[in-house]
DNA sequence: GTCTATACTCGGATAGAC
DNA sequence: GTCTATCCGAGTATAGAC
């Protein structure tokens, strides 16, 4: 598949069915302010704030979400879903095919910078949802597990292939990757100077076994 | 040095000098502070609480600190302060003789399984700081340079030594352990189960390079 | 230096009209 | 379903007495 647009995050691509109204135009809703975080940055954004940019009142955006903890997470679970569409890392169907996710992850990570606010949301929500009550706590916990669990996979190939360390085992390397690619986000919010992706392949290079004969490996 | 106590985070440790009487306060509030989010953990705290803890009221406390975020701020570099006297993986004059800042680093984040509510304020305050009028901006990435560099230098050491890979160079590596600590934070504070210093270990493992006696060495 | 009291702001939630 | 209007709580910051 070919889709290569400006923005990942298109606004107002509403999908209107004849019933079950009230799920599109929570669809809608969704996608607009996944468009106008990412493109406007989230500094802990209010509700209010989300109505004006989608073009409802306060109290009419809250007619769709329980509460704004919930209406962001919703907002969390709608990138995932785009962010599929576009890169597929998460398919466990394809991913036999994806022998390299190095490549997929790098260009879901490269995409990150020109999302900055998306970024901050979902790291201020990653430390917010460490209550048990708090409405993304289940939706990280299974994310993670998910992401995780298919990285795994895709690494315990590639040690299979002797093209990396089979010194840790593959989910635990997971677990790593998983915490460079959140860490390397803090960092570069910090400092938007830093490269993430080419941290992020570094140590994919660190990893990878080296080849007999003294040369680099490219890595498939 | 032997100290080896129960609690890092002493509680009323205040050295009262005749002069700077306000200064040797704060310093009290500090630690004081630090001990009880280290106890009763932090979710968003607000002055009024830390206050209570403290034994002041709101105002009082306030007397101390130019704002709160400024005192969360103060509360974290107080944090670095104790840390550093206890495992001082920063001081320059010491980095020489301490080769091995594996096993000091390890201790460090084993011991902050016994500060959950500091991690949780370390963890929230780095994504809100990435805002550079926050108070705590200057902070973190002076904190994050200073921290970056010794690991950077203890890296290269190794490399020379010939115990860790070469394939990346020593700053992008700094880069990738302080990634890694700060994402498996995010991880242990979803699921306290995780072990996040096994999982750092895991990474010096994977990195290290393999010996002679066994597959071949790429290494230089 | 520390308190009590209060002022003020922000923001989420709700009621009720249309 | 969407709005306007309002309420209410939380929390910071400040004023002023002691």
């Amino acid at each position: 598949m070919k889709i290569k647009c400006r923005s990942v995050y298109a606004e107002g691509v509403a999908q209107r069915g004849s019933y079950a109204k009230g799920v599109a135009k929570r669809e809608e809703i969704l996608e607009r302010a996944l468009a106008v975080i990412a493109r406007e940055g989230y500094r802990g954004a209010s509700v209010k704030e989300i109505a004006d940019a989608v073009g409802l009142s306060q109290a009419g955006l809250l007619h769709y979400f329980d509460s704004k903890e919930e209406l962001f997470t919703e907002i969390l679970r709608k990138r995932d879903e785009v962010d599929m569409v576009h890169y597929a890392p998460l398919s466990p169907e394809e991913k036999e095919e994806r022998a390299d996710l190095r490549h997929g992850y790098l260009d879901v990570i490269r995409h990150n910078r020109d999302v900055p606010g998306l970024v901050q949301l979902f790291s201020r929500l990653s430390v917010d949802a460490a209550d048990p009550q708090h409405p993304a706590h289940k939706y990280f916990i299974e994310r993670n597990d998910t992401l995780r669990a298919v990285f795994a996979h895709a690494l315990a190939q590639r040690q299979s292939a002797g093209e990396l360390t089979a010194r840790v085992d593959p989910e635990t390397l997971a677990r790593i990757f998983q915490a460079v690619a959140d860490g390397m986000q803090i960092q570069w919010m910090l400092d938007p100077d830093v490269d993430m992706a080419a941290t992020v392949d570094a140590l994919f290079d660190a990893l990878t076994t080296p080849k007999k004969d003294g040369t680099r490996d490219a890595a498939s």
